[in-house]
DNA sequence: ACAGAAGTGTAGCCAAGGCTACACCTTGCA
DNA sequence: TGCAAGGTGTAGCCTTGGCTACACTTCTGT
């Protein structure tokens, strides 16, 4: 058996940390589109939300039905959707980091508009420690 | 409605385009797995892949079904696994975007250990633009 | 006020990517 | 050499996140 390389233990722990990331962009977006349309319209409707996310509404509503069963969100039928007190600190820190990831992006080169479409995938996987290092790299460069 | 904040249609193609990406994202994981394997110990059995990746075999022997289905790689029962030219070249693009991805992320303060950890989620969302900054970005900074 | 339009819910299908359980093939060693 | 151990295949289950089709509710405008 090759334990030469590198680790086996360590590769799996990162592929499993990609997995578990991948398990919560879904919330994530969903959360940080409710509250998107929250203030922009005062409520989220679920025919709205699915437009935006660009799927059907009953993928939309089962995405929901996710969201509420996390304790994120709650609604009750042909009414719009709210975020509970833990689905608005969810989409707080998605937006921060979202724009972070965004300005790190641009401050490296990229393109505006493909660093918006790229951090749209890559912000999931943005740990703490790495949103800490990037926050730090704009301020210095400021 | 609201078209006010921002165009809703290119919302809806940045998480497209998220998604698509994520749907790639197993098949460029196996393949440089399989490439991995390859290099080091002659072939790629499916209980090794099935061990780096942290799952279990039949998991791993599903996803080989689908490489195999994809033309990227080819196998006989109760044989090792080999990833066919269009499976190397695959694999070898993903290796160098890996590479390119931890050390941007390295250049810009992130601790070496979890630049590869977030690598390994985050290179699956990496376009050919941002990919284009990155090496120009690191070439610049020497 | 009520009918048609628009929005929402729900059932049921599919593929992917996990899993366990169990059957079968290969291999190595006593 | 032959059999136990280990590797592989396969069946079948679950959840998620897509979809279409269809039923039902709400809203709107004449």
């Amino acid at each position: 058996m090759p334990e030469d390389t590198a680790p086996a233990d360590l590769t799996t722990m990162r592929f499993s940390r990609a997995r578990e990331a991948q398990a919560m962009a879904v919330l994530e977006d969903y959360a940080e589109m409710i509250d998107d349309l929250a203030r922009q319209m005062g409520e989220a409707r679920i025919t709205d939300i699915a437009a935006r996310m660009g799927v059907t509404h009953p993928t939309a509503t089962k995405a929901v039905a996710r969201l509420k069963r996390e304790g994120l969100a709650v609604s009750r039928p042909y009414r719009g959707v709210f975020l509970t007190e833990l689905g608005t600190e969810l989409a707080a820190r998605v937006r921060m980091r979202h724009r972070v990831v965004v300005d790190l992006l641009i401050a490296v080169g990229v393109p505006a508009e493909t660093a918006e479409i790229d951090a749209e995938g890559l912000e999931h996987h943005v740990s703490e420690a790495t949103l800490r290092a990037f926050e730090a790299y704009l301020a210095q460069r400021g």
